[in-house]
Parts: C-alpha cells; sequence; structure tokens
RNA sequence: CGCGGGAUGGAGCAGUUGGUAGCUCGUCGGGCUCAUAACCCGAAGGUCGUUGGUUCAAGUCCUUCUCCCGCAA
C-alpha cells in the first residue's frame, strides 16, 4: 500500500483527503498553522488538521515549506507519495524529489487554465460553462506540472462559487484514485501542459466583491455568484452603508435602462440598471442585518442609488 | 478579552431630551371590479431578547447572559 503524506488545508481538501485514508497509508499531513479566526479572535485549526487528528495520522503546521527542517521532516516521512490538495504553499524543489513517485497536486480547474490561488472564483466570475478537477504532477512552477487525468464538470448559468466549490470538492476523490489507479498499475501518462494557453487566478478578497455597475448586466450576475458565499458582492448606497448582494437574475442583457446604478423599487422587487442591461436584485444584506430577500429588505428600507 | 453595530406585533424597520408604542408588508373580514398579486374600508396581533438595578415613571439610562451582523485577521 502506498505511503502518501498529504498537504492540504480548507474544506475543499476534505473530500480527497477522507479518500486517501480510506484507501491507503497516510503516514503524514502538513497543513497551514492554527490561525485566530471570526469575530473573537478564537483560535482555529485547519479542517484538514481536525480530520488528521480523528484518523491519528501525525500533523506537521510549518509556517514555511522552505526551511530545512521542513525537508528533513518530510524526508523522515518516507513516503512513496506526496499528494498536495489546495495547500497554500510552494513546495520546493528537493522536497519533490523526495518520494519515489513524486508528488501529485488536484487542481480545481481544467488546466492550464486558471493556474493559481482562485480558480473556482474565476472561473464562475468569468462566466466560463464547465470547470474541473486536473490531476498533475507538482513542479515548482504554479501548476506547471504535467497533467495526470481531467475530470469535467458544467457550470450552470446561476450556479454559485460555492456550489462549484462542492461540486469540485466531491470531484476531487475521483480523479485523484483514478490517477492514482494508473499509477500503480503502470499506466500513468503524463502529458505537458501547453504553456502558452495558460491563464492565473488570483487570489479574490473583500475587494473583489465591489460591483462596478457600469459594467454589464451580465457580468454583474457573475461577479455576483461568483464571489457567493465569500467574498460576497458589494455595493454602497449614496448614503455610504454597503449592502451584499447575495442573489440576482438578469432581466435585460442589454439596452440602457437609466444611469448605471439606478434602482427602480417595484412590488417586492428591486431592479437595477447597470451600464448595459438591467438586473434584479433577489437577496441583499444591509449592515449589521442578515440576508433576506429584496421583498422582506423593501418593508423597511429605501433603495434609489447605488454609488 | 482585536474594533464596532443590532435584538420592538408573522417579516422588515421608526421610536426625538425617559411619561404605558408607530410605519411598510403580510394575515383576517368587508367593499370595488369581468377579474386581480391592483385599489378602498375595517380588524386582529407586541409583558419592546434575557437578568438585576436607578426612577413617581424605561423600548428609551446602567448591569448580567444569550443570539445575530459588519469590519479587521
Amino acid at each position: 500500500m502506498l505511503r502518501i503524506v498529504f498537504m492540504g488545508t480548507p474544506d475543499f481538501a476534505i473530500p480527497t483527503f477522507q479518500m486517501l485514508i480510506d484507501e491507503y497509508d497516510v503516514v503524514l499531513a502538513v497543513t497551514k498553522p492554527d490561525k485566530p479566526k471570526g469575530r473573537g479572535g478564537a483560535i482555529a485549526m485547519p479542517p484538514v488538521k481536525e480530520l488528521a487528528m480523528k484518523h491519528n495520522i501525525p500533523v506537521y503546521q510549518p509556517s514555511s515549506a522552505k526551511t530545512p527542517e521542513f525537508y528533513e521532516t518530510l524526508k523522515a516521512a518516507n513516503a512513496d507519495l506526496f499528494v498536495t490538495c489546495a495547500y497554500g504553499k510552494i513546495l520546493t524543489a528537493e522536497v519533490l524529489a523526495l518520494p519515489k513517485y513524486g508528488c501529485i497536486n488536484v487542481h480545481a480547474s481544467i488546466l492550464p487554465a486558471y493556474r493559481g490561488a482562485a480558480p473556482l472564483w474565476h472561473a464562475v466570475i468569468d462566466g466560463q460553462a464547465e470547470s474541473g478537477i486536473t490531476t498533475m504532477m507538482t513542479d515548482v512552477g504554479m501548476d506547471t506540472g504535467d497533467i495526470l487525468h481531467i475530470d469535467r464538470t458544467p457550470i450552470s448559468e446561476d450556479m454559485t462559487m460555492g456550489e462549484l466549490h462542492d461540486t469540485l470538492s466531491a470531484l476531487g476523490p475521483k480523479t485523484l484514485k483514478a490517477t492514482l489507479d494508473a499509477l500503480e498499475a503502470g499506466t500513468l501518462v503524463r502529458t505537458p501542459q501547453n504553456h502558452d494557453q495558460a491563464t492565473y487566478a488570483a487570489m479574490v478578497d473583500r475587494e473583489s466583491g465591489h460591483i462596478a455597475w457600469n459594467k454589464s448586466a451580465k457580468e454583474i450576475h457573475n461577479l455576483v455568484r461568483g464571489t457567493n458565499p465569500f467574498p460576497v458582492a458589494y455595493t454602497n448606497t449614496v448614503t455610504g452603508s454597503r449592502v451584499k448582494i447575495w442573489k440576482t437574475r438578469v432581466v435585460k442583457e442589454t439596452g440602457n435602462h437609466g444611469v448605471p446604478g439606478t434602482v427602480s423599487v417595484g412590488k417586492g422587487q428591486a431592479l437595477v440598471a447597470c451600464g448595459e442591461g438591467l438586473l434584479e436584485l433577489l437577496e441583499v444584506q444591509g449592515e449589521n442585518a442578515r440576508k433576506m430577500t429584496v421583498g422582506e429588505y423593501l418593508n423597511g428600507h429605501t433603495l434609489d442609488q447605488f454609488e
């Protein structure tokens, strides 16, 4: 049975990690250090650490992956294979050369598209029709290694980033299992990436959700679903308060319906004029309030103009 | 103890310098109408999150606890 070191951190990696625990000999889990999280600032451990502890798998949480200690620790694990899935740190060539079979990465896009930290978000924000899981040989570059297996899944018109996250998170173990089966059978085929077609998905932050109303209704709709449930698209009213936009619907893809950002309030609904087209708000969230439908929101609030 | 906001009839919100609570929507009844989620009339529904306190009197001031949210990480 393969001796595997798993490196991963967030929820996304859990199904893949669980599959490895079930099917192989996971000898070490490498994950990011515990960090203060949430409102109270309480220290929280990464999901991968929680699962590892439940199965009595040793956990290693270095702050850097480039130290001699990191190298020695991974060497001492004496693994046949490393598997990374949303670990969040770059490994050095020396470390990658340690296991007999090298290191395989589970990436949430159809490489070479959307290399980098936030493929899920950008695929939705860009309005892509499909995404997938790619397993690849990890090398020193950013998701530049040879492709092993790709499984595709469609992205529907109204799918949110959160839904795509869950879909691909669940797909990860299947793709990886197929890859490892081929590895053990000696039938694994490595296909170099076409680097000319590579695109990169930069990290998203809160500012990424700032809506620019001069864009088209379609683009804004994609931003809204692509930032749901994090960091959530938002806009500001003329009075300066922030309104998060959780869910929208494209009413008109084209046409000029007024100054971008102008809100027309009707019976239980709110339509916003965009640079191109008209967008209906479905779920919003004001400051200090919870998410609610536009109908509920309008009972006690007014909307006229977004900046 | 990272900073801050909030908890008011089923829902969303008001409530000024403390004097037994209002608005919009919904609900129920009636009316108008060919008809209606539209319009008109009327009604029901709240011990103002929890604990203790100050006061002649607290939704409104102070305190305990619980829950929710924004920002920052």
